[in-house]
DNA sequence: TCAAGTACTAACAATAAAGTAAGTATGCGC
DNA sequence: GCGCATACTTACTTTATTGTTAGTACTTGA
């Protein structure tokens, strides 16, 4: 018999929390990522819309943090066949979920400068 | 007379959000902070014991996120005036205040990855 | 023919974060 | 005096992330 949280099982339960928490740093943690997921709660934006409601990206930044986005499943990204071109970003289910996280950090974060 | 969520109230709560965030990340967001973090909540732990425990960690990088941490005030530093020298770490109230938001980021992000 | 509008893409530069390897300080016991 | 143990420093290299600037593709309307 073992006992129930013995070192082992701790380093298991730690690596676990680890691998969760990188791993969901490195889909939400890009530097316009946020501001993006923020951005489209309120419905589905274009392109250019995105780029006038996030004051401060730069194209390449905001092309790449987006394709990120949509490999991993937070967002979709949808091209009409129109000249000019028009293509909408939208949060998908999954990118929907990250909002309570999100919030949570924030509101840590406040928390935190004030403290 | 404006009505309740203008778009400058959006922006507004967007840019108190994003602002939350950004710190909380430049907090927490290191990469070996989680893992001091977790490792603190068995107790406090002296230099070499949180060495032995992170698997992996350079002394210098350590060293400079415990620092942060510490700065940060989520880390407190204890030093004994023996020889040879004898540091230990704990994690203050507001160190421990993290646990419920680490937990639920490591939560999202496991869940992701199997998704 | 040519500018306009939209959504990119590419090449390169700068900055930030992390890793590597070696060195330092202190006093105790031999 | 000398090595040992602990907790760091320092200097330097590598890698990752972000920023800057300029250019592309496509069709419509003047």
């Amino acid at each position: 018999m073992r006992k129930a949280n013995s070192t082992n099982s701790i380093n298991e339960t730690r690596l676990h929390l680890l691998c969760g928490m990188s791993h969901a740093l490195s889909v939400i943690g890009g530097r316009w990522k946020a501001s993006i997921l923020f951005s489209l709660t309120d419905g589905r934006k274009r392109y250019s819309e995105l780029r006038k409601d996030i004051p401060g990206v730069s194209e390449r930044m905001l092309v790449a943090q987006l394709r990120e986005l949509e490999a991993d499943g937070l967002v979709e990204r949808t091209v009409f066949p129109e000249v000019p071109p028009r293509v909408e970003y939208a949060l998908t289910d999954f990118g929907r979920s990250t909002q309570p996280m999100l919030r949570e950090i924030s509101a840590w974060g406040a928390k935190h400068r004030k403290g």
